[in-house]
DNA sequence: TTGTAGGCGTTATCAT
DNA sequence: ATGATAACGCCTACAA
């Protein structure tokens, strides 16, 4: 176990003190004559010195530390990060990965976990900016504005205060989807998603939703407005419902399309429905939202609303290192484009 | 922006020294007398006090802290974690991150990058253990080994020397998913993988393959072993070829079957199979590998061998964390065992 | 331009 | 049982 290298034998290999080194790693290449600088720049080459983090974090009080929370199951489950259940959050962090590396940070994941201190998390590493995927809860939120430590949401409420936010105009989103549906002769559409009430993502979709309808002089069906978790699994029981009002609802009356909040609530409707035997596209189109890689798996293929989740991780990263070095002035609020991507899950309406 | 409370504040407040506060924190209960230990306590508890991981890391020599090293894409492109493309590594890093949760340690990832070194980004954080997902570039791995810190490495060969590893018996895997279909009655069986000579686990999957097809009296059709990148794309690819086979085989010599060495690659060559209008399992069955989430998205639901992902991550955390912690005599090299899970891609097979 | 010295928050050693 | 104090490796005034 050889003891690793430190700057200040550095300093004795070349004959310098270590404030020398510390000046021609840190000061781009003031303070330091261009001859000794090379000298220290060839020891560090020499020794493979690197400069340890660590010690760097505790004396300049940044450790170039992203923190990245996940949302993880609900309760009763094993509790393990949502991560693993749907692929958007791979997509992000990558994103987020990525953009972070680039600029010099290193990203640390922990799911959020609520007997836990959310802030002691982020204290104990000094973490220089955290990043909060899905919904936040909002005493957690609390806990880090007290730390001052620049913070990123993603697709949160915009005004949830003093931090970035980043996501898309949810409202248009929800409208768009819904006239795409329309515009293919669809009248008879349903709404899938998790909480309508307690999402205010979910809220906007929905009143885009309404609001597509609503123009187009037709209104929609609670018994077609279905809440469940957002997930396989809920997108699934919702599907099962919607066949069950499919089945019973007379010829020329039953819902044709359904717009779902996430790609991965579709893909449980999706099931449910072929399991009943009704068809997609044919008796029910069906239009996802998120565009994961997954959409282009299935077959048929979901149509769906693209939001570009790995470039939004990307901006996500960027803006927080912004933020950490300062060069921002206030809080961004951004709100990125969507845009529908077809694929085969959609077709006219058929007669019953 | 107050001053975070540290030790001393906490030694002031109870009027005691920042050593016997230490004391309380590190050694149980030894060396400090219950009343004033107390009374520590009490203050931690008023003061919010929270021990700075950093200085800890600095004293201690030991960080707490897991690196997780994620294949990225593969050149050309634009560089990004294999996270966002293969929900196999999520599952896995959801895995990893709850068990190292559990054990008081953080998760920190990078993909692994040929032109950085490997080895700085460890050291320089002091990192106490890593977990290689995917194949791990040898040069790498040597680099790692003289840090002589603790590695886990995933799905390798299990000769990688001296560092632990979890995989599964890859042969015997291999065979079991080509004994599946042969007792379903196909004959007639492609092969289709990543690397087979770049990748051991491929190589083995594959001479499982090929043992059971022998074991059987059968031997295997060379245009139907195919190879090409673990991804969709690449399984698409080889979906191609193989429908090209389809339709120039003759009667009672067609494929009828497909062993996948990958769910993803399954994935894309079902894709292109239906594109060109042959159906799954119908005419051609599939069988996939790993038991991804996905699997059950897709209709039909893809039959494949399950690896316990999840539990694999778990598992993968937990020996890093004993290694580290000096519970662990030797390496570990763990073999998982492995199920096919029945879903609705195989169908005995029908006459062309 | 370069060196000295104090400090960042903890832990560990050794007295008391 | 408790307290001083020296590391840990680096940064940053300030002094030379």
């Amino acid at each position: 176990m050889k003891p690793k290298v430190s700057a200040k034998d550095v300093a004795r290999h070349v004959g310098v003190s270590v404030a020398t080194v510390s000046n021609v790693i840190n000061n781009v290449n003031k303070k330091v004559s261009e001859e000794t600088r090379q000298r220290v720049l060839k020891a560090i080459e020499e020794l493979h010195y690197q400069p340890d983090f660590t010690a760097r974090s505790l004396a300049k009080g940044k450790s170039n530390l992203l923190g990245v929370l996940l949302p993880i199951t609900q309760a009763g489950d094993d509790e393990s990060l949502l991560l693993k259940d749907n692929p958007f959050y791979a997509e992000l962090l990558s994103g987020i990965e990525f953009e972070a590396g680039q600029r010099g940070y290193d990203v640390i994941i922990t799911g959020i976990r609520p007997e836990q201190s959310l802030k002691d998390w982020v204290r104990k590493r000094n973490m220089d900016g955290v990043i909060f995927l899905g919904i936040t809860p909002e005493p957690f939120l609390n806990e880090l504005k007290a730390l001052h430590i620049p913070v990123v949401l993603m697709d949160s409420h915009p005004k949830q205060g003093d931090c970035h936010s980043i996501g898309h105009d949810d409202f248009l989103a929800g409208k768009l989807a819904c006239q795409y549906l329309m515009a293919r002769g669809h009248q008879v559409i349903g709404f899938l998603s998790g909480g309508i009430q307690t999402s205010p993502v979910n809220l906007k979709r929905y009143e885009g939703y309404q609001e597509a309808l609503k123009e187009a002089g037709l209104t929609s069906r609670p018994n077609l407005v279905l809440e469940d978790s957002v997930s396989f699994e809920g997108g699934y029981r919702m599907g099962l419902r919607i066949a069950q009002e499919y089945e019973k609802s007379r010829k020329g009356e039953s819902v044709t399309a359904l717009f779902c909040a996430a790609d991965i609530v579709a893909f449980g409707a999706i099931k449910a429905l072929r399991e009943k035997r009704i068809k997609v596209p044919e008796e029910i189109s069906v239009v996802g939202f998120d565009n994961l890689k997954t959409c282009d798996y299935l077959i048929p293929g979901l149509t769906t609303v693209d939001q570009g989740i790995y470039h939004k991780g990307v901006l996500a990263a960027g803006i927080l290192v912004d933020d950490i070095e300062g060069k921002l002035e206030a809080c961004r609020h951004i709100q990125l484009p969507v845009r529908i991507v077809e694929r085969d899950s959609v077709c006219p309406p058929r007669e019953k």
